[in-house]
DNA sequence: GAAATATGGTATGTGTGCAAAATATTTACT
DNA sequence: AGTAAATATTTTGCACACATACCATATTTC
C-alpha cells in the first residue's frame, strides 16, 4: 500500500480529462470555423490532402492512413463528392473497390485552402521552443501508449457476444 | 527569418494532431465499451456524477460545469431520463428552469458504476511517476492555453452575431 | 465449375457536439 | 402596466464517429 495523497491523484486525473476535452473542443470549434469560411471541415480537408498525396486511393486506404473507420470515411467522401472536390470510380483490377481522386476543382481548392489548423493553434505551436514542442509531443504519445495498452485485462465483465474484439 | 527545418516542424505538428486524434478515439472506444456493459456512455456518466455532487442542478449549470453547450446537455439528459436514472422538475422560484436530480435508480447505479476511465487508461495513468503525471498535465494545459488564445485575430471574417463570446 | 468464405464498401441507427431558431419566463425600462 | 431585453430550454439540422447489417465482387476449397 503506497502512502499517497489519493485526493490529489484524483484531481490530477480529472484535470487531464478536462484538458483533453478542451483540446478536442478547440479543434472542433476550428473545424466549424473552417466549414463556415471555406466550406470544408478539418476531417474533410485531411481526407483531401491524404488522397492528393497518393494521387488516387481506395476508401479503405484512406481509412487506414487516417486511422478512422471505413464507414466514417464513406460519409466524408460522400460530402466531398457532393461538393465536386473529389470523384469516385470503380477500380478496374478489383471491382469491389472505389478509387478516389481529386477533381480539378479539388486540386484548385487545395492550392488556396489553409492547412488544417495552421491559422490558429498550430501556428502558435510552431513558435514554441523546440524542446517544448518535443515535450508536448512526448507527453501526448505517452498518453496514447497508455490508452492503447489494450483494455483486454479489464474487459470481460458482461460477456455478450464476441468479447475480445480482434483489433482496433 | 529563422533558419529552421520546416519539414521537421511540419512532421512534428502532424504528429501532435495524430496523437490528439488517437487519444480522442481511445476515449470514444472506451465510451462505447461502457455503453455496452453498463448502459451509459462516458459523457452520460459524467453528467450523472456532476448532478450527484450538487444534489440538484439546472441544465445550464451542468453545461457550465462541464464546459459543454446547453443543447448537448439537453440530449444527454433526455437519454438519461429515458433510462430512469435522472428526473426533471420545474424549478419553483424560476420557472424557466428545470431542476435535475438523480432517481433512486440513478443513485444505486452510481454506487455500482465504474468511474469514467478508471478501469483502463486512468488506472494506468495513476501508476505513472508523479513527475511524469505533472509533465503530461503541464503539456496538455500548455496546448489548451495555446488553443484558447482566442482566434480573435484571425476570426472576424463572417461577423454574424456577437463575435466576442464572453466566456466558455 | 459451384459452394463457402473473405474482403471492400454502403446504408442505417445511435450518441455526441455545435449553431440557429423557436418558446417560455423573468427582469428592466419607460 | 406594457413593451423590450435578457435568460433558460428545447427543437431542428448538420457533421462526425462508430457498430451492425447487408450487397457486390474475389478468392479459396471441394
Amino acid at each position: 500500500m503506497k502512502d499517497r495523497d489519493v485526493q490529489a491523484d484524483q484531481m490530477l486525473t480529472d484535470q487531464v480529462l478536462t484538458a483533453l476535452r478542451q483540446i478536442t473542443q478547440a479543434i472542433d470549434i476550428h473545424s466549424r470555423f473552417l466549414e463556415k469560411n471555406y466550406a470544408v471541415t478539418v476531417p474533410q480537408l485531411i481526407v483531401l490532402r491524404t488522397i492528393q498525396r497518393h494521387q488516387s486511393m481506395a476508401v479503405g486506404g484512406v481509412a487506414a492512413a487516417m486511422s478512422l473507420s471505413i464507414s466514417t470515411i464513406t460519409g466524408i467522401v460522400a460530402r466531398l463528392e457532393k461538393k465536386g472536390l473529389l470523384a469516385r470510380s470503380r477500380c478496374e483490377e478489383d471491382k469491389r473497390r472505389f478509387l478516389l481522386r481529386l477533381t480539378a476543382d479539388g486540386e484548385r481548392f487545395l492550392l488556396s485552402a489553409p492547412p488544417p489548423l495552421q491559422e490558429t493553434f498550430l501556428n502558435r505551436f510552431d513558435h514554441l521552443e523546440n524542446w517544448e514542442k518535443h515535450m508536448v509531443l512526448g507527453s501526448l504519445q505517452r498518453l496514447v501508449a497508455l490508452m492503447q495498452a489494450r483494455d483486454i485485462d479489464a474487459a470481460p465483465i458482461l460477456t455478450s457476444g464476441p468479447v475480445a474484439a480482434p483489433e482496433r
